[in-house]
DNA sequence: CGCGGTATTAAGCGTTGCTAGGTACCGGTA
DNA sequence: TACCGGTACCTAGCAACGCTTAATACCGCG
């Protein structure tokens, strides 16, 4: 992934992996692979452990350990009000965002009345 | 601004300026009062002016001074071949990251093949 | 002369994602 | 038994970015 991608997950990796446990709760090794098979190709595995120990911290996930056959314990995190709160937070800054930007890319050159 | 709109700027709003610029050189100070009079209410000063140092040094810019009748001189930046590459990739990374998020938005339970 | 608007710059901070490495559990195989 | 690879998690240190705060400088107006 190009350094460009890097930056700009910043501020919105936090929403997509909220957006992942909206639909089913999930731990940490699974939420990477998934969102390597979905095209976030490189996504380090420590950056998702680190994000999932902040919105823990935060208080937008319960955590729930359970056992595993194949290996160590999971952690299971699931959302919770305050986290879906949150996500929903995000969907609507996104959608702000996402759509200022559309705007700007649509706009020509009238954009004289601001100068 | 919400810190979440804060974060989420992080690797878009260098593209953002670059593509103001792609529409006409523009100085610092005109950048900002364009934002905010976009919606980008809260943009900090400062956080333009390090941008347009950033993209300098990089070389996707070109400056010209001006000098000015209402005050000190002007830095009037304007996009050269370099920075409308970086435009294109802006743009390119941009559409896919939110075609990724769109997809999550409207996906609804069928992830299990990821799993 | 001081104030406010114009215009730019710099130092220091917090948040974020990445790199790199380590720990631990388990089954299969040589 | 010993080792390896897959599963599963954690941590320390780094770089990039946007924000805060403050300073500097030019100008016209009261």
């Amino acid at each position: 992934m190009g350094n460009q991608m890097t930056e700009m997950l910043k501020g919105t990796l936090e929403g997509i992996v909220l957006a992942i446990l909206a639909r089913r709760s999930a731990y940490g090794y699974e939420i990477t692979a998934w969102l390597r098979d979905r095209g976030f190709s490189d996504i380090a595995e420590g950056t998702v452990y680190a994000l999932l120990v902040r919105v823990e911290q935060r208080g937008l996930v319960d955590v729930e350990k359970v056992p595993s056959e194949k290996g160590p314990p999971r952690k299971v995190y699931s959302l919770n009000a305050r986290g879906r709160e949150q996500l929903a937070e995000f969907w609507a800054t996104w959608h702000t965002l996402a759509g200022r930007i559309e705007q700007l890319r649509h706009t020509d050159n009238q954009h004289d009345e601001g100068a």
